[in-house]
DNA sequence: GCCTGTCTTGACTGTACAGTCAACACTAGA
DNA sequence: TCTAGTGTTGACTGTACAGTCAAGACAGGC
């Protein structure tokens, strides 16, 4: 019958995720968006819906495509401890390349949880509850592989450990030292050995 | 000559720092602060300066009046260890007071630091190195008392307690449960035994 | 080739905000 | 009491933005 989209809605929300994850939601404006996609604001809204879900499509689009199979791919690395390793190791690369700095988009988005509504909020909070999830799991087949002392607590030091990647974000946020945020990793992950 | 200011720049300062740290700055409205102090509009402008100017002022405020003087009252508390458990502890009630939970008026402003300018970025680095350096020096004190095991490093230890007070932050404002706060902080002060 | 219904386009609307301006209020000194 | 000069007040200006609207472009069914 009428006539075909001449783009793709996918490509325009991993376009959107872009901005919204560099610049976050309140500083993106449709604008940014409609420059970013090179999709015209009317076709946006039809196609999406207005800011809010353009928001929450792309922080869905990076919680399935991004943070969960960057999870599975260093889980399926080697071993647990080196897992852990690796995923310190992406962290503080990203954290100490300051031009490019731009964290995670997820966490970026529990920093300002009060620009979004409960659809975001949990969101967000699954995703964190996740990423303990798979410290505690990591920690677990360690110390059954034997790789990391038995006497280690897989909760505490999950919760630990999440803190410490949370905090990282921060120091690199608040324009610390490179050397400062990889003693914080350094110690934090002692508390595996 | 003239006439008399009725209103204390001091105290409208502060009124306009409780604002700030509530909101933040781009979400706070020259409006916002007009009701909270009840100074008029151009009286604001003429005594203190636009808002940025109002929003350094605050934070100057807070890190004079409010950071630095915590700091001393903990550090004077009692041993150096128990100081640095009684700052935990502080951090989790604070962390886990959903209801009021609001921060660190210079934690918060770090993690937006892009919304201001190099005043703002020098005063919140020096604020952050400045805890750091309050961590290594009870470190430091408590080895001499013999408190803290001597195998313990300072610089780093204090490097990854820092980032273990900043995730406890990011945690309460991504809605974490408040057990998972205190189990990352209890795990993080096991670096000292 | 016309008609139907969707997609596209750019102009428009309403709102919220930072910052400015000019008239007015007021006090202290001459 | 007049006057000079600062504080106060509320209305105003310009800008940026989210979201809407209506006219036009287009493709496929009849």
């Amino acid at each position: 019958m009428p006539w075909k989209k001449n783009f793709d809605v996918e490509e325009a929300v991993e376009s959107a995720m872009e901005v919204f994850w560099e610049k976050g939601f309140e500083s993106t404006t449709i604008t940014d968006i409609t420059e970013a996609t090179g999709v015209q604001r009317q076709s946006l809204y039809n196609a999406v819906g207005d800011k809010r879900k353009i928001f929450l499509r792309s922080l869905m689009k990076y919680d399935t495509e991004r943070r969960r199979s960057t999870l599975a791919s260093i889980e399926s690395l080697g071993t647990p401890l080196e897992s852990i390793h690796a995923f310190f190791a992406r962290a503080i690369e990203q954290s100490t390349d300051c031009a490019n700095y731009r964290g995670c988009f997820l966490v970026n988005t529990a920093l300002r949880l009060q620009d979004h509504d409960d659809e975001v909020r949990d969101l967000v909070s699954a995703a964190l509850e996740d990423l303990r999830a798979f410290f505690k799991r990591l920690i677990d087949h360690g110390k059954v592989r034997g790789e990391i002392p038995s006497t280690v607590d897989a909760p505490s030091t999950a919760s630990a450990l999440l803190a410490a990647i949370f905090g990282m974000g921060v120091m690199a946020r608040g324009s610390c030292g490179d050397d400062v945020i990889r003693q914080a990793a350094d110690r934090a992950l002692s508390l595996l050995a």
